[in-house]
Formats: C-alpha cells, sequence, structure tokens
DNA sequence: AAAAACCTTAAGGAACTGTTAAGATGTTAT
DNA sequence: ATAACATCTTAACAGTTCCTTAAGGTTTTT
C-alpha cells in the first residue's frame, strides 16, 4: 500500500513516516501539493491514498485535492489541518476529501481512520471507474444507456478509458489499438468522430497530441 | 530543502527558524546534539543541511559532527559558536564542518553561506519549492486552476520553471525551446507575452539579458 | 536625443483536426 | 452464390489552431 504525505511541517512527515512504515505502508512524502501533483500527472505515480495537509505554500490542499476530482483521481484523500472551525471542513470535503481531521490529532486515530477509508475503497485507487461508462461486449454502457460500437471503437474508447484524464498521444493510440499496422495517421480522427457521434463530446482534443477522455457530461 | 538546527539558545533558535523559513526551509530544531543524532540515527531522518551550535550541554557540536562523519553521514554542516579563536575553528573545521560561523552573525551572511554549502553539494537550490505553478500534459496548473497551453507555451514556461529565480537568457530559451531551429529573437518576447497573458505577470524582464520566473502571486 | 531592447498587435501561412463520402473488404441473410 | 449490410480505410476539402514575422509603439540605456 503506497501513502503520499504531502506536508510542509517536518515534525509531522517525520511522524507519519515513521508510524504508517511500521504499519506496513510505503510511504512517500512530498513538501508540496505542485510536487505531489507533479509526480502524479508528469510522472504517473500512483498511490493508495492520500494524506493531504491543507495549509501549504502555493497550492494549497484544498486546491489540491479539487484538481485531482476534477481530472478523475478517484484516490482516498484524508485531510489534515489546523483548522478547526466548521467552515474549513466544510470546504475540505466539499473539495472531494473523504475525511478530515484536525491538528493536533491523535496518530492511533489517524491510522484507524485511513484504514477506515482504505477499506471502503476495497483498495483500488488511482483512476478507476466512475466515468459513467462502461465497456460491454457489444459496445459501451453510458449513462446507463446502451451504445453499439463497432470493434475499432470500442478498442479505442477501451484505450481512453485506461487513461481517463490523461492525454493519449495518436502514436499511441495507433500502436495500442491498430497494433502497428500501417494506417494513416487521419483513422483514429475519424474513428474518434464516430465514437463522438455516439457517446457524446467526451473526447477532449489536445491540439498537436492527441485525445483525453474527461469526466463528466457533454456540452 | 530541509535544515536541522541544532542549538540550545532560544533566542538563536527561533530567529533562525523564522528566516529559513521564510527563504523556504523546513527547519527542524533540536536543542542537544543528543536528540539530533537520535533523529538521525535511531529514526533515519534525513537533512539537507545542519546548523551545529558547538556550546552544547552534553555531547558538544564537534563531538556531534565528529561522530556524524564516522558514521559516512555526508550532510553540510555549518558549525555556529561564539570562539572566534582560531584554534576553535580549525577544531571545528577539522571536526568535518564544512564552514564555521561565530556568534554575533549577520543573518544574510548565514543564509549566503547556507546557500554555497547546498550549491556545492549539488543539492538542488533552485527552489522546487512554491511557485504555485505546476504543468500537466495539457498546460499549466496555476494557483489551483487549469490554464491551457500551446505546445512552446509549456515547454516555454517548462524551462523557466526549472530555473525558477533565476534569469534565463535569450539564446537559451532558444535553444533549449527552439532547439537551435533558425527563428527570430523576437519569437521569445511573444511567446512570454502570451504567457503573462494566460498565467499572470510572474515572468519578469530582465533587460538586456532575459527573463526570470518569479515567486509568488502576481502584485 | 538617439540607439537599443522590449512590448504589443495583427496578418499570413503552416500544421493539425473535423467532416463527409466513396471504395474496399468482409459478413450475414436469402 | 448473390444480395444486402456492416465496417474500415483513404482521400478530399473545410475549418481551426498555432507559430512566426513584421511593423509601430514604448521603455530603457547611452
Amino acid at each position: 500500500m503506497r501513502v503520499a504525505v504531502v506536508e510542509d511541517d517536518l515534525s509531522i512527515v517525520n511522524l507519519l513516516k515513521r508510524v504508517l512504515i511500521k504499519e506496513g505502508f510505503s510511504v512517500r512524502e512530498f513538501s508540496t501539493a505542485e510536487r505531489f501533483l507533479s509526480a502524479v500527472f508528469d510522472y504517473g505515480e500512483e498511490f493508495d491514498a492520500v494524506i493531504l495537509d491543507v495549509m501549504l505554500p502555493g497550492i494549497n490542499g484544498v486546491e489540491a485535492c479539487r484538481f485531482l476530482r476534477e481530472r478523475g483521481y478517484d484516490v482516498p484523500v484524508l485531510m489534515l489541518t489546523a483548522l478547526s472551525e466548521e467552515d474549513d471542513k466544510v470546504k475540505g470535503l466539499d473539495s472531494g476529501a473523504d475525511d478530515y481531521l484536525t491538528k493536533p490529532f491523535g496518530i492511533r486515530e489517524l491510522l484507524a481512520r485511513l484504514r477506515a477509508l482504505l477499506r471502503r475503497r476495497g483498495k483500488v485507487l488511482l483512476a478507476p471507474e466512475p466515468s459513467g461508462i462502461v465497456i460491454t461486449d457489444v459496445g459501451a454502457l453510458v449513462d446507463g444507456k446502451e451504445v453499439k460500437l463497432t470493434g475499432r471503437e470500442r478498442e479505442l474508447l477501451r484505450v481512453l478509458l485506461e487513461n481517463r484524464g490523461k492525454v493519449v498521444s495518436k502514436e499511441e493510440l495507433l500502436q495500442k489499438v491498430w497494433k502497428g499496422e500501417a494506417v494513416s495517421k487521419r483513422v483514429v480522427d475519424v474513428h474518434v468522430k464516430h465514437l463522438r457521434d455516439k457517446i457524446g463530446d467526451r473526447i477532449e482534443t489536445v491540439w498537436g497530441v492527441g485525445y483525453r477522455l474527461v469526466e463528466g457530461a457533454p456540452e
């Protein structure tokens, strides 16, 4: 189990590190939200849970959490802060946090809450289901409605779905869907168009790079 | 960057803490060498630098430093003391300290020496610390908000970000972003302008030289 | 004041994507 | 076997986005 600790207070980081490691977690620490987000988005690191401080220099915990959620990263987030005002709790939880703990906190309580979060999630973390799309053997279930897809369309959607929220380059799509067959790059565009016609505008174009499946309903 | 401050004089501890934190360091304080050494060897805490007072109750700074070095702990040590006798300096430096500063010391000098030590060790002090910016695959996260960037803009921002706080010359930008393509120098200006429009006035012009990404939010 | 460096804006073209349709190929029903 | 159908690919044209250059204005230096 990999846990990211995003916290700038060294004494807390060290405490958490010691305790979490003792409990059998792998701990990756980040002193700023930027670094953490960069690890996730630039380097594709994955975590089973995130312990996220609110008061951070630069991007704060609430903003970071909101960003994660907007991009479809469904990892359990335990928010940590010195603020105990009801309003702050609301803000934190509204941003997508799963739990909220105020400093000073009991380390045993934190562990208990963390275990609870992981249990609740069943343990599958970064980048799982909730996109409103499920691939079936005849096509896809989109917002509860069944849509028929052709083979290529289904494969294309599958790859995009596996990388939900992340940009997939045309080269990668050609490689994964067309397995290196000698076809023009433009076939991707055409199939994206067909997919869009069928499942709505959930596929975003990233100019000069490729495509990205985004969350939520189209338009 | 984490700095351990090992010092029993509270007024000095507080001064250092305030200043160092302001400079973007994480500070961990210890009132005795025993506690510091215990943190290092018993708990495996790691530091990028140590500011170590010589006159400490129990194990003194020189002994502590020697102990560190004997165990192969190669962290930069800046020794701090009221003793200005040459002999003491020699003892301190011989014990493995990297630099030596006598009280009363100027805080700016201390910072400069600390930076120098870190630089010498190859620690990247280019402050990967808070800038409020994270580059993503579609653009950048600026103060928690996603901003879409074009390819050139993103590359330009990436180079500036890698050198944040430092001036990057136009030649270097042309070389790193435009890879030696034969383009006019003016393209840099234009793209800087576009970047400024999108991420705010975080890019400072250094007349006759180039550009620099500055910390914090614009105005 | 002149010169140099920078800012700002806009236009043209290059590169990329959207869209449509036709032909090729393969599949199913008759 | 043949017709009807479905799918895939390519090609062509239209539309969009992006990059660079150019030109005139502003600021800074000499």
